[in-house]
DNA sequence: ATCCCAAGCATTCCAATTTC
DNA sequence: GAAATTGGAATGCTTGGGAT
């Protein structure tokens, strides 16, 4: 109640100047009192309020307040906006009531943020619905050292430096022209291009980041929304995806299905394992993920895989004698 | 230049009402 | 029932404008 009155004070006080205690109790419906009262805690609170003493007078906000009124520092007008990208809006079945108020955000932003505020939809995407790979997902933390310097490689169209951790490859340093960042539920991705080709690294593979001063190669004016969809329809269909036949002990399932592309078929062997028909996106990382199991998998098919895992076994038997 | 007055904010005290 | 919120009244201070 009372939040909500300090709220429409402030905005009395954008929308007409200076005015009196009085004219304003009579608008929030309250006493003079009260309105002292109110404009004692906006200014304990930072608000620059002052009142003019004497005849004529009353209660301002100091010029320039405007850009401060909402109280939104940078990063958070860029998740209201982030929040009302046309897909969250979607979403969360907020879009006229989102649009309405990313108006008065943008309005209230200091022209320099305003600039860029338009152009932060074309950088980042939240799609909560549906996922690259269609898998359930556990939270991911990515500490914000990591996070910040890839954001602010984004926003300010910079190149970036990352150390990145491939499914079963050692790190490695790789510099990358980003795109934008895509949030699906609680996993980020990174989009960029690398050497002019299209990359999607997943964030918490991410060992180190570092924005580089140089300005990224990227298009002028970017859908990212289309960008992602298509990449992973791509990634979905891939051309070089693998198809695997896999026998797994069902304590290990959900290893083997989270690092698959998709599951195509599924049944229950005789002797308790699952029978698992499952796509990966290219040979390497069903070789990884099936080597991760150990004994407790199995591939079927294809021969090659089979013959991959074997020769993988016979160096390490050789390696540790 | 000075005085007076009205307008308007500042502060304090107390009581009623609402909320938790 | 305690705490927070609100309202009323009294008193003081500041300012601007008009009268002298």
């Amino acid at each position: 109640m009372r939040a909500d009155r300090l709220v429409s004070l402030v905005l009395l006080l954008r929308q007409r100047g200076r005015l009196t205690a009085d004219i304003l109790a009579k608008e929030l419906e309250v006493s003079t009192r009260t309105v002292l009262r109110d404009i004692e805690a906006l200014s304990a609170a930072g608000v620059p309020v002052y009142a003019e003493r004497g005849r004529h007078g009353g209660f301002a906000l100091l010029p320039g307040f405007r850009t401060e009124l909402t109280g939104l520092n940078h990063d958070e007008a860029m998740a209201l906006l982030i929040a009302g990208s046309r897909r969250g809006a979607q979403a969360f079945g907020l879009g006229s009531a989102l649009a309405s108020a990313m108006l008065k955000v943008v309005d209230a932003l200091p022209p320099t943020i305003a600039e860029t505020a338009t152009d932060v939809t074309q950088r980042l995407l939240i799609d909560p619905e549906t996922d690259l790979l269609s898998r359930p997902l556990d939270t991911e933390d990515i500490p914000e050292s990591i996070v910040a310097p890839i954001r602010s490689a984004v926003f300010t169209g910079r190149r970036l430096r990352i150390r990145y951790a491939a499914p079963g490859r050692t790190p490695t340093w790789r510099t990358v022209d980003p795109i934008g960042l895509v949030t699906v539920r609680d996993l980020i991705y990174l989009l960029a291009t690398r050497s002019g080709a299209d990359r999607t690294y997943r964030l918490s593979r991410v060992v180190a980041a570092e924005a580089l001063p140089e300005p990224a190669r990227r298009p002028d004016r970017v859908d990212l929304d289309r960008v992602w969809r298509e990449r992973g329809t791509r990634f979905r269909s891939g051309g070089d995806q693998l198809v695997v036949s896999a026998l797994v002990h069902p304590g290990r399932r959900e290893d083997l299905v989270n690092t698959a592309v998709a599951v195509h078929a599924e049944e229950v062997e005789q002797d308790g394992r699952l029978r698992l028909e499952v796509s990966f996106q290219d040979a390497r990382h069903a070789e990884w993920a099936l080597w991760q199991l150990g004994t407790d998998g199995e591939a079927l098919s294809p021969q090659s895989l089979r013959t991959a895992l074997r020769d993988r076994a016979t160096a390490m038997i050789s390696h540790y004698g």
